[in-house]
RNA sequence: GGAGGGGUACUCAAGCGGCCAACGAGGGCAGACUGUAAAUCUGCUGGCUAAUGCCUACGUAGGUUCGAAUCCUACCCCCUCCA
């Protein structure tokens, strides 16, 4: 094992908070491996990058030689963890619960060694205790404690039902960590109540507190709100080579060392050096296209990253075409289509009427000619590349 | 159970009988600029139509009126205060 400083300067890159402050050095100090636990919630079964933040911290345990514990709360899944928001959530049926924790383990093996991981589910020991034991377990929490919890308390506070059984949520996952006898637990930020709770229940328990360590949500695409599907500024780790790949170029630069901090495998130092070699007039784009090769990588191949590249400089900086344009044939009633309708029929706009919007501001082209006329009627037999927008392409044939 | 306030487009939020497909802001899309961006500037942002124009929309259902998002009635939902 590496020596303690260089474990720790590289375990707190990123790292939002680590309770209590100084504590995770004792831990490694004693020289064996530490058990990391990080829980998840099977409700979102299609990660993004931005939940890999967290695995990445995970990763870098495992490189370390600690045991990283990947808790699949199929248990807690069943309550639905309120945090963050200000509503009850509906829980989910088991079956969803096994679709969705098997859809995790196949996504989070592209970044973690299976062979290094243990998957723990939380029904192993949630789902033998009895009614007494859930009882007794929750006298070691006080409901004054319980809404110190933000949420909780404006929930209250605001008069919006609180149901007891959220109340259990944090204090399962808190026994998570007693039934582990976990060392370290990793979460985002908005965890740390949670993982504050399996401090002070590892206590109880007699066991010797775990380390708490959260990491930040990361910013979308946007740079401004949280990574989240909802928002649509994500990348999927799912998505295409070249869909990640122009995703991750369309980041401010701003919000590239942001994304080279929490998501890149590099050294810091290197960072530190592509950081200079811009300062000294290196264009930033080529970095970011280190990131996006990176990211591209490791969710697909080095030979995919490479293609990606190609393909992006083809097309944004010598204005080519892409490559796999969809192909769509389409037959007029009368031998002649508007170009509004085509355009609709290809999917390329919602509507006419945005059809004809698109017309009007210049965003049309066919085979890279720019569309003036609103009424342009195409004749049957002919076949060209539609393009509206910079992104947005189709090879219509008309017969 | 009682009293009051409110439900408007993707979101927030004006309008309070005709000039309203509905001010403004955010978001989104497009164009210019660029490094692909970001920032900035400009435009667009219900549907149908070659076009004049037509149709559908302001919680729901009716009504008054030449004409309603705006007035009336009933209903549904949300919020605040009291019990």
């Amino acid at each position: 094992m590496k020596k303690i400083e260089h474990q720790l300067q590289e375990l707190l890159r990123g790292t939002e908070e680590v309770l209590p402050d100084g504590r995770l050095a004792a831990k490694l100090k004693s020289g064996r491996p530490l058990v990391v636990k990080a829980g998840f919630d099977p409700t979102a079964p299609d990660l993004h990058i931005g939940h890999t933040v967290l695995i990445n911290k995970m990763r870098q345990f495992q490189e370390l030689g600690h045991e990283v514990v990947f808790l699949i709360g199929d248990f807690t899944g069943m309550i639905g963890d309120p945090s963050g928001k200000n509503a009850t959530r509906p829980p989910l049926s088991p079956e969803e619960i096994k679709s969705n924790a098997e859809t995790y383990q196949s996504q989070i093996f592209k970044i973690l060694d299976p062979q290094a991981t243990r998957i723990e589910f939380n029904s192993t020991w949630m789902g033998k205790m009895d009614a007494a034991g859930l009882i007794r377990l929750a006298s070691h929490h006080t409901v004054a404690r319980m809404l110190e919890r933000d949420d909780f308390s404006k929930r209250y506070a605001g008069g919006q039902p609180i149901s007891i059984h959220e109340f259990l949520y944090p204090i399962v996952q808190g026994y998570d960590s007693v039934a582990l006898k976990a060392d370290v637990e990793l979460g985002g930020t908005d965890q740390k109540f949670n993982l504050l709770v399996g401090r002070q229940l590892q206590q109880d328990f007699g066991q010797e507190p775990q380390i708490v360590m959260t990491m930040p949500l990361l910013e979308g695409l946007d740079g401004v709100q949280k990574m989240s599907k909802s928002l649509g500024n994500y990348v999927g780790i799912t998505d295409a080579p070249g869909e990640m790949f122009g995703k991750i170029m369309s980041i401010s630069d701003e919000l590239m060392w942001r994304y080279f901090e929490l998501l890149s495998f590099r050294q810091m130092q290197d960072i530190a050096t592509l950081r200079e070699n811009i300062a000294d007039g290196m264009n930033p784009r080529d970095v970011k296209f280190e990131l996006a090769g990176e990211i591209v990588t490791r969710f697909h191949h080095a030979t995919a990253a490479t293609a990606a590249q190609e393909e992006f400089i083809a097309r944004f900086q010598q204005g080519a075409m892409p490559e796999d344009i969809p192909e769509l044939t389409l037959s007029s009633a009368d031998g002649t289509l508007g170009i509004a309708h085509l355009l609709k029929a290809a999917e390329l706009v919602s509507s006419t009427s945005e059809a004809f919007r698109m017309i009007e501001q210049d965003a049309v082209r066919i085979d890279g000619v720019r569309v003036e006329d609103r009424s342009l009627m195409i004749g049957a037999g002919s076949q060209a590349i539609y393009q509206v927008g910079k992104r947005k392409f189709c090879r219509v044939k008309l017969i």
